[in-house]
RNA sequence: GGCGGGGUAGCUCAGCUAGGUAGAGCACCCGGCUGUUAACCGGGCGGCCGUGGGUUCGAGUCCCACCCCCGCCGCCA
């Protein structure tokens, strides 16, 4: 571990004895003053120490610096550890010496600051003990998800941000003006992945997508982390299996190795146990109906459906075969039953909602153009997708993850918006 | 795209029902305090009441228009 400008970090000087000597580097978190004798929360990257600051230790012209020094100045601040059950946690520093390095005046954010004041300063924000554990799990899922990846045969492929046509339809597209042409954003990786799985098989990334739909609520980002996967061979039952593994083990990682930052967050969060239930979408439009939900079959789920069921269970449950009709054109007719397509969405509890959505992919070159007609899209706009089909094929399927969707499931946020740190959101692009 | 809530001090809000001198807490500044734990105590600074128009002797408050923010639905991961 590196230690620029310090000895130890503040997690580290906690459990050192009595009377060490150390140099800490960090930022004026609290600070209470007294007459005669301040006492400053020192916090770094790994939590936090009291630090008591006394002229007959440093003199006066350092007590003045840092009696003038305002929160969030950065510090660095020689002293001796010293147990003393008056302190936060038992121990604290007494400061030999204390140099500001950076001044910090007025700093914006106080307590019972609103969401939208602090989402203009999230720049500022990232420093707060709630954000810093957020930030903390959400590196933890994201490190889990590749960690499963990698050790379950996938190989990670990257695919473009800015592409020539859309995956589903084009008014979720944000439009960019390339070199006089138009080009889009990304809004998935899936028809990239799909090319190469007849290369590598088993294939991921982890990449943003981007949706221009104007949806303002609290599971919509318009710049999200989308976790996706593509199986050559794989039906739609090998595509829930492959989720299942996903998602257990960013669950269990995050649950076991950001137990602190679950805490700071008040989270009690259990790993869901494997295997996750599987309905049918007709079971669960049953169990949607039965409580009083308004809906027939061959609707999409509603959220207020979506969210009706999830409540059934205590673990993600996965809903598979949807009416044709309220999927994408890509997704595989189920054969013994036409009017459903082999696709699959799990929903996370506690009213979350949906967290991934996939199946099996069309393989056959004359149904995907079908379907492609069918949906009163252009075929030209394909081309590339549809050669796939005629070099080769194989069935297979695939799946696309919400990154920010699954970390707010895991952290039990409120709002999607915290799941990452700079939100785009419908109204807002900066910070 | 549809429905609902909101905009007053740097921040969080009260005041609007019933029009009559712009308020509180926090922050900040000054003073006090050598063991604070979101320190405390005393004093001080701080306002285009979202914007524009209207009614009125008088508008933060009533009326009209517009702007912005938030949530729900639709759509999706």
């Amino acid at each position: 571990m590196f230690r620029f400008s310090k000895t130890h970090y503040a997690s580290e000087a906690l459990g050192l004895g009595e009377g060490s000597r150390v140099r800490l580097a960090g930022w004026i978190f609290r600070k209470r003053e007294l007459g005669g004798v301040i006492f400053i929360v020192l916090r770094d990257s790994t939590g936090s120490i009291q630090v008591v600051v006394r002229e007959p230790e440093i003199g006066p012209s350092q007590l003045r610096s840092a009696r003038e020094a305002g929160l969030e100045s950065s510090i660095i601040v020689e002293g001796v550890i010293r147990k003393d059950p008056r302190a936060p946690g038992g121990t604290e520093v007494l400061a030999n010496s204390l140099e500001v390095v950076g001044e910090s005046d007025n700093y914006p954010i106080r307590k019972g600051a609103g969401e939208e004041f602090l989402l203009d300063n999230r720049h500022l924000h990232l420093r707060s003990r709630s954000m810093w554990a957020i930030l903390r799990i959400r590196a933890e899922a994201l490190r889990a998800a590749r960690e499963w990846f990698d050790s379950n045969g996938f190989t990670s492929v990257e695919a473009p941000s800015i592409v020539g046509a859309a995956v589903e339809g084009g008014a979720t597209l944000f439009e960019i003006n390339y070199f006089g042409k138009k080009a889009y954003l990304t809004q998935s990786s899936q028809f990239y992945l799909e090319a190469a799985i007849f290369s590598l098989e088993n294939v991921y990334t982890i990449q943003p997508s981007f949706r221009a739909e104007k949806s303002r609520t609290r599971r919509h980002l318009t710049e999200f982390w989308h976790v996706e996967a593509e199986m050559a061979w794989a039906d739609l039952n090998g595509v829930m299996e492959v989720v299942e593994g996903l998602v257990g083990h960013m669950a269990s990682a995050v649950a076991e190795r950001g137990a602190e930052e679950l805490e700071i967050l008040g989270r009690r969060f259990d790993p869901p146990d494997t295997p996750f239930p599987r309905i049918s979408y007709d079971e669960a439009v049953d169990i949607a109906k039965r409580k009083g939900v308004d809906i027939e079959w061959g609707d999409d789920l509603s959220t207020e459906a979506e969210r009706a069921v999830s409540l059934e269970f205590d673990s993600p449950v996965f809903v598979h075969r949807y009416p044709k009709s309220a999927k994408a054109f890509y997704h595989m007719p189920d054969p013994s039953r036409p009017e459903v397509v082999l696709c699959v969405d799990l929903l996370a509890p506690e009213g979350i909602g949906e967290i991934v959505g996939g199946g099996q992919r069309i393989h056959d070159y004359d149904l995907l153009v079908q379907r492609i007609r069918e949906e009163g899209l252009n075929v030209e706009d394909y081309k590339w997708y549809l050669d796939l089909r005629k070099y080769g094929s194989v069935p297979h399927g695939g799946f696309g993850l919400g990154l920010e969707r699954t970390v707010r499931w895991i952290a039990g946020l409120p709002h999607i918006r915290a799941a990452v740190p700079f939100p785009r959101t419908i109204t807002r692009v900066t910070p």
